[in-house]
DNA sequence: TTTATAATTTCTTTTTGAGAAACAATAAAG
DNA sequence: CTTTATTGTTTCTCAAAAAGAAATTATAAA
């Protein structure tokens, strides 16, 4: 029999003095309020209400024990709005992970706008490339790049740059443009392995999926030391569009095979299957998915 | 589903950091341990533990909640085993009534003594001659003189005394002793109608019961009255022994119609009828047993 | 004395709780 | 790299319990 509802009912009559009553405001038969009480009395093995058919009167005991237990009952009534509000309005610390280049120039802003809206979450931000795990890490959530094959978690896909491969112009006066995929085998292939689709290059030609695997003096894990090597001409680099927006622009690289259109890549969020997804967690998806969209729009606008 | 089971379950599993081990040592199936956790997150609609099949860790919400379960429970505990201890170690505030006389010459020494072995009960000691509600008034015991029709209470002999008929030597130097019961109609008689058989005075004359309806010119329901009244020579009053002993012994009344043994009355503990006799109760009443067969013994050996 | 209502008990029905076994996932061992 | 053992979960079944209706007993008020 649940204790908890034999406080709350014993807490009930003793107040209100008259077992019907009771019963009639907590919407129970007479017979149950009597049978929770006495089962509390005979738990306690303590006399908690002397009674006869017509009146009663708390025993010491159960003075004692009304007034534990309203405060034993207020507490956990605090407790559960408490531990529910951590759901249902985002509050907290929001612990994730992301890919080194992804952190700094997309979630970075992300994050800072998203606070302004939710100051009660702050974020404890792990940046590696390694793939994590989700559970023994404690992380609400990780971004990783390209479909992971742990199918335990919810996946979403977050949002889906171009791959664009690039180099710096003076590699480029140096060693020629290449004009088909198939030339990268002459050119240093400068490329992560841990970005999908993992030691390959896809492109597709007219069609055609062409698939090179690249070879060159510098492969790395390190966004920023392929970013670095491409930009001094060391060779070509295959990366997410996004990583590589700023050096595009300013001209330190140069977009190469574009009509290749090669593959794009997509970063997903990746975070426990639960059946209560925290309202940090929650939010920050939207919020994801928010400002993804509308990236999307102003690259389509521009 | 009993949600304090849930809760120490829950506790244990956030602890031990493993669901089979926390069934085990609370000897349930890992089933229920599971069932459990998922039952408070469904009330809570918040995730508790995000867990694998082989590893598991706390959200924060599940920290929150662990933190405040276990003071909960611990609290819980303390209330049960305090409430509990009030019945099994005696403690606390006794409340009985008595007839005034009663309360005064026998229960006040009484009291006394039993204090000292238990100096953790104390006393509120209603002195009246009515008949007391003992549950209206929130009474643990209450004494009668006299069996009481009221059924719905324990009711328990604690000792029986003598009722005596006397009166004072100027009275019968005055009036005559009267040597048989008959002759009290020519007697002032001075009675309490409060007192069994009520009305009616009880004598015995050689094995054959004599009744007589007591007449006078004082009637009163406060035992110090009729003494009193008695002492100063108004007339025969006729009272439990006890009441009387010192008046007795020191020759202020003297005993009249002896041979014709007058009934003996009986006092009477009466208490609420309740599974779980309260420990200050229960002890006190063997108290008043044990003094009660001593009292006997000496007045035999007298 | 009668009447109405209170607490309790009894009895029956429904709900819930518990675990065994099967299952899926995963870490460790060989 | 497979095998093994163990974990958390699900499914299913059965036993235990909780709940209420009605009957019972007791008591206060009419």
């Amino acid at each position: 029999m649940d204790k908890l509802s034999s406080m709350r009912i014993f807490s009930r009559v003793a107040r209100l003095g008259n077992f019907a009553a009771a019963a009639r405001e907590l919407s129970i038969s007479r017979a149950m309020a009597t049978k929770h009480v006495m089962h509390l009395e005979d738990q306690l093995k303590v006399q908690l209400i002397n009674r006869t058919t017509r009146s009663m009167h708390l025993t010491e005991a159960g003075q004692a024990y009304l007034e534990r237990c309203t405060h034993i009952l207020d507490e956990i009534e605090e407790t559960e709005t408490a531990v529910s509000q951590l759901n249902s309005e985002p509050r907290g610390t929001l612990k994730l992970s992301s890919p080194p280049t992804f952190g700094k120039l997309y979630l970075g802003p992300l994050i800072a706008d998203y606070v302004k809206p939710y100051p009660g979450v702050s974020f404890d931000l792990i940046v590696t490339d390694q793939p994590v795990d989700i559970i023994e890490w404690g992380l609400d959530l990780a971004f990783h790049l390209g479909r992971p094959q742990d199918s335990n978690m919810i996946i979403k896909r977050v949002l889906s740059t171009e791959m664009i491969l690039c180099a710096a112009p003076e590699y480029l006066e140096r060693h020629g443009t290449p004009q088909a995929p198939e030339q990268l085998a002459q050119h240093n292939c400068l490329s992560n392995p841990n970005l999908p689709p993992y030691q390959i290059w896809k492109f597709t030609d007219h069609g055609k999926e062409r698939i090179i695997r690249p070879e060159g003096s510098l492969q790395s894990n390190s966004p920023d030391a392929l970013r670095t090597a491409a930009i001094n001409a060391l060779g070509l680099v295959m990366m997410p569009a996004y990583t590589l927006q700023a050096d595009l622009q300013d001209g330190r690289l140069v977009a190469v095979l574009r009509e290749f259109s090669s593959e794009s890549i997509d970063m997903y969020a990746i975070y426990p299957h639960r059946r209560h997804l925290s309202a940090k967690v929650r939010t920050f998806l939207d919020f994801v998915e928010q400002h993804s969209t509308m990236r999307a729009q102003a690259r389509t606008l521009r």
